[in-house]
RNA sequence: GCAGGGUUACUCAAGCGGUCAACGAGGUCAGACUGUAAAUCUGAUGGCUUAGCCUUCGAAGGUUCGAAUCCUUCACCCUGCA
């Protein structure tokens, strides 16, 4: 078995960041880092061809092990040729670990994420065992289905098993996630468990490899949880470290204002010359934050997201496309935007589209969005070669939250 | 001509004596969304000097402590019978 996976160092910034960039190397492709990743949850970037993703200039596509698990099979899958054939992507792909869910159908159920800090209890987490949908226990998480209510169960064995079957480059080991407001005697409780999952992610995978020895190599990375703490952060750093995974996501409760720290915590535990991915973060801010801390790679659902939802990203801040300004707007959604919706469409257009609730209002806004951000990342990627990292990040952020009607993103 | 039904805010539509500035839906306006239970969710939507006050339920008059709700007349619409 070759291990066709690699990692390179390009450049660093300097000596008093962590900021570099690089490239990944991955059976299916390379990845120029720092990247965004464009989130496709369920085999597909919702609204979008891959044709579309690719001219949005999206290097690769993170998938998810949970949904695809659930419908329509990972198996189905398997023998569909993989995920990337499956979805005719040829390009690299990720898969996450179904440790997202642990959170988003557990303790964060109805929750969503809160970035911010809450009060509960000694030893209790945000949501109650009787409004949940997932179920924590040390061997593993028993979920019940939010499409049927049937009741299924992961260990870190079996996603591992699920995502090798999905056949992705980059496969992520199954974690718990916690929430913000979870105590932090939960955070330790937790920790533990998700390192003990991390042994068995590394364990499993090993077999995995061995029994398909002609299959392309898949990379697992481990993730670092520890919510807001920075003992648990650089706890959590330095023992994932010392295990031999092929780089690292970092994940978990984040709160905002200390997004850079803890990014920067964790990266100065971690080997430098492994890959760092910042799991599920694409604010602008956010970005220069990670990146300036040593963050390869992110994904995240909101460009998409927010784009079904009526927003699109300009310079100058984050916007909605159907307030009445924009009724008689016959300019693209961002002046000077070489994706193929500003290219060809207007406000005006696009505002119909979306009030009509005609499925290409999400196309379009899908395609600037992502175009967005990742040309933003693409760029910080250029002023890190060119060595103006921090001119850029002044001037980039001072226009997009500085500039008025610009909604700042949240800070509490 | 006779008999019956109807007219409520931008639209549709509840209400049938006080708890009604008036349910609900749509529209409109604004906002949120960070490893996707999300093409979803939240708020506002008569006016104002906004813990209160003022003006509204086809029009005018009346009954009542009190009317969108009851009575009278008028206007317009619908349905039968002539």
């Amino acid at each position: 078995m070759t291990t066709d996976f690699t990692f390179k160092i390009n450049k660093k910034l300097g000596d008093e960041t962590l900021a570099r960039t690089g490239t990944i190397v991955t059976p299916h492709g390379k990845v120029q880092t720092p990247a965004f990743i464009v989130v496709g949850t369920q085999a597909t970037v919702k609204a979008m061809t891959p044709e579309m993703v690719k001219a949005a200039h999206g290097q690769a596509v993170l998938a998810n092990a949970y949904h695809l698990y659930l419908r329509p099979g990972h198996k189905l899958v398997e023998k569909a040729g993989g995920l990337g054939k499956f979805m005719h992507w040829d390009g690299p792909t990720f898969t996450d670990s179904g440790g997202f869910q642990v959170l988003s159908l557990g303790s964060g159920y109805k929750k969503v994420l809160p970035m911010q800090s809450g009060e509960v209890a000694p030893g209790e987490t945000a949501a109650k065992p009787n409004e949940r949908h997932a179920f924590v226990d040390d061997d593993g998480v028993t979920f019940k289905s939010h499409l049927d209510g049937s009741e299924h169960r992961f260990t870190p064995e079996h996603s591992m098993q699920v995502q090798h079957a999905l056949g992705a480059d980059i496969i992520f080991a199954f974690d718990e996630l916690t929430s913000l407001m979870d105590s932090y005697e939960y955070q330790v409780e937790s920790l533990e468990r998700t390192h003990a999952w991390a042994r068995r992610c590394l364990h499993e995978i090993e077999k995995l490899r061995k029994k398909d020895h002609a299959r392309p190599y898949q990379a697992l990375f481990g993730v670092i949880q520890g919510a807001q703490y920075e003992d648990l952060r650089r706890q959590a750093g330095q023992f994932m470290g010392a295990l031999p995974f092929d780089g690292y996501g970092i994940g978990g409760a984040i709160e905002k204002d200390k997004l850079g720290e803890i990014v920067r915590w964790v990266n100065e535990e971690l080997p430098q010359d492994k890959p760092k991915h910042l799991l599920g973060i694409s604010e602008p801010d956010d970005i220069f934050a990670a990146i300036e801390n040593g963050a390869d790679t992110f994904d995240c659902v909101s460009p998409t997201r927010v784009a079904r939802n009526g927003a699109f990203y300009t310079y100058e801040g984050r916007r909605n496309i159907s307030t009445a300004a924009y009724r008689e707007d016959f300019g693209p959604l961002l002046e000077g935007c070489e994706c193929y919706a500003c290219q060809n469409y207007t406000r005006a257009y696009i505002q119909h589209l979306y009030k009509a609730k005609e499925l290409l209002s999400a196309t379009l806004m899908s395609i600037h969005n992502e175009h967005f951000i990742i040309k933003l990342v693409d760029d910080i990627r250029a002023s890190i070669e060119a060595g103006n990292f921090f001119e850029l990040k002044e001037t980039w952020l001072d226009r997009y939250y500085g500039s008025p009607k610009a909604p700042r993103s949240k800070k509490t």
